[in-house]
DNA sequence: CATGAATGAGGATTCATTCAT
DNA sequence: CATGAATGAATCCTCATTCAT
């Protein structure tokens, strides 16, 4: 993964580091082109611009412009999915791990919103962008939903009659949403912790008033 | 309503309706067009193709490329909201309203499948295809969640502590994207009354086991 | 000629001089549209809406659009030369022929300045919007100038010297140039006859201070 | 000025002289073309061939094509004005300075003929095909004749009664008509001298046999 | 004859990509 | 490696012309 790259960036010869800087330089503005004005409507001398490096350096490191979508999907995602991974893969309660991907969920997105736009608007249109792409890294990190609920179905906390691949894809598309909606207008009435709340409850109990605690109170 | 017009076709003089017709043939085009290709991959000339027209004779119909877009967001997703909107309104149960809301949307996304597929994408970067292009219809749509939520909230069904204005987009969310991947995968494995059933579970009730077996073990 | 049609449209069937009518309808319509608009940017569909026919009863009278403009051109100006030249005949004193001349032509577009407008403009680049086309009415127009010269030189009123060729073209230059002007900005500071005797002085005794009349006066 | 670059270029660093170069190329080869053709039947592409670039070079260098004739106007008709007034402004008798100013316009016309081609038939159009393109180098042109006309008005070799806004027109006009005609089919008979004797001759003396009269008034 | 909806050829323009410097 | 001028394929859109009614 590139960040990691930069990581051991000593060990690599000048001249190489150099290019690798350029290589992330182009992905950032790129990502930042790509949420304002969208894959299609985004110009490469936009991203050229963007980045401070001449139209044609970016065919040094690109093939062509699909590829720096594609790259932008493969690296940056990868880079959400990998931190997610690590953070859950220490947990064994999948409550936590839930509330954990939620965090993380919202976090990522906040941090980077033209990153957020990208794989919210771009992410979809993909395979009509790039033929024949398949989202591996993006499959991988709503998988990481469904095997929590199916952890969660073992160990009894979640209902049996759930369907885990349907339970991850509406889990999914409430957080993908909210999040979206959250970026553009809801931004400035709530926090993080205030829509990380609210999701775990609709998830987890839903939106029902709980009849049992009033049996339970008496 | 345009869906209207052809109902009441034999009313109206031949030439008139033979435009109506046209208008509309290109709409249905445009749809299956964009759905397959995305709107800026997709050629005036292959909607003009698929509509059996020349490229010539959608520009009597519309103004523009975007204009053939927007045509098919207001008047398309106009139908659907109308629709909708009338099976709610006789209803006055928020469980009820809210079913028939999931059964609308995921019967109108598997009846036309392309419609779905352009909503769900296209729809979604309109504002950089279509300059300050606002959805109000699809803001309309999402709208009707929110009130039945806050109607049930009055009525006691609801709890009072959940945010309607994120419950609607979280609940928009989930069954955009359930019905997304449905279409796309899902397909073959689960009918509209098993995804319907599982959303409407997960909303109202959580994907957590019921709390009774506690008071059942006792 | 076509002006030479309507003074016998009597003795026609009604719907012959039905059609005449629209004839020249869409003539004077198209004057007046090329006159605003010029040849390329004028639309078939202006002139239609200008002469309040269907586009497709253009076609009906005319094979296309350059076919229209050259009716212009040959029955227009096939009219004033007509006139002029039956006024010319009348007379024999080479010196009231040209003023009679003058008197014509800068009466004729003062009358019809849209005419004027496209007899300066798109006839001068006829031969480039119709190939191989040649004003034969237009060359026949100037050639009256030639032949007054030519009269005058033999009976001593005009001098030996001159090159009637040249002076011809010199002659209606200055004519056309000024009418031109005085269409488009002239116009209300000066009449026909300033115009008009302005000319005549320039053509007959020139700019110079007469230094003859000096000793004659003496 | 641009003419004044192409003398320095070689101070100029070789890029800038190379874009230079094209950007001239460019204009040389729309005269060309617009010449032959006329601006409107005139393809980009003919331009392109004609200036041994790709269609798309043009763009890197004009707006559009209706740019493209604009800096036609203004950079070849500025030259000649610029020249003009140079010779003319080291004169001070009126006469010579109308000479120079005949033997200047017929000299630019026969050098570059398709550059007196578009000045004659383009320029006259060029409020229809530039919207409110105004000629200020033109009339700049063309007032030259008026100020020399003044001058020799203020030191007693032109006639008081003569208008030299109408003169200015009036000599303007036969000079571009005789140059235009002379072009096409007057060249092979007359030289630049001949011709600029008669027009000078028509001007300052008229066509009348003068000195006639002087002794018939005797 | 008259209409005007439909046609489709044609062209200006854009922009991803290349390559000489 | 880096540049950015040059390329030319690709496409939206216009509008003269046709033809079914």
């Amino acid at each position: 993964m590139f960040s990691d790259f930069s990581l051991f960036g000593f060990e690599q010869p000048f001249s190489k580091m150099k290019a690798e800087n350029k290589h992330s330089k182009i992905i950032s503005a790129a990502v930042k082109v790509f949420a304002k004005k969208g894959f299609f409507t985004a110009r490469i001398s936009d991203i050229a611009k963007e980045a401070k490096v001449a139209d044609g350096t970016i065919y040094l490191y690109f093939n062509n412009k699909y590829d720096i979508l594609l790259s932008v999907f493969e690296e940056e995602i990868g880079k959400i999915v990998k931190k997610t991974v690590n953070l859950i893969e220490k947990e064994s309660d999948p409550q936590i791990m839930l509330e954990i991907f939620i965090a993380q969920h919202l976090l990522a997105m906040k941090k980077n919103k033209n990153l957020a736009e990208v794989i919210q608007i771009e992410l979809r249109q993909s395979n009509k962008v790039i033929k024949n792409y398949r989202n591996n890294k993006f499959t991988e990190y709503i998988g990481i939903i469904g095997e929590i609920i199916e952890k969660g179905q073992k160990t009894g906390v979640y209902r049996d009659d759930v369907n885990p691949e349907i339970a991850k894809r509406a889990f999914f598309g409430a957080l993908d949403e909210v999040s979206r909606v959250w970026n553009v207008s809801l931004e400035t009435h709530y926090t993080v912790e205030e829509i990380s709340s609210q999701i775990i409850q609709f998830f987890l109990s839903g939106i029902s008033s709980p009849p049992l605690q009033v049996s339970g109170k008496s």
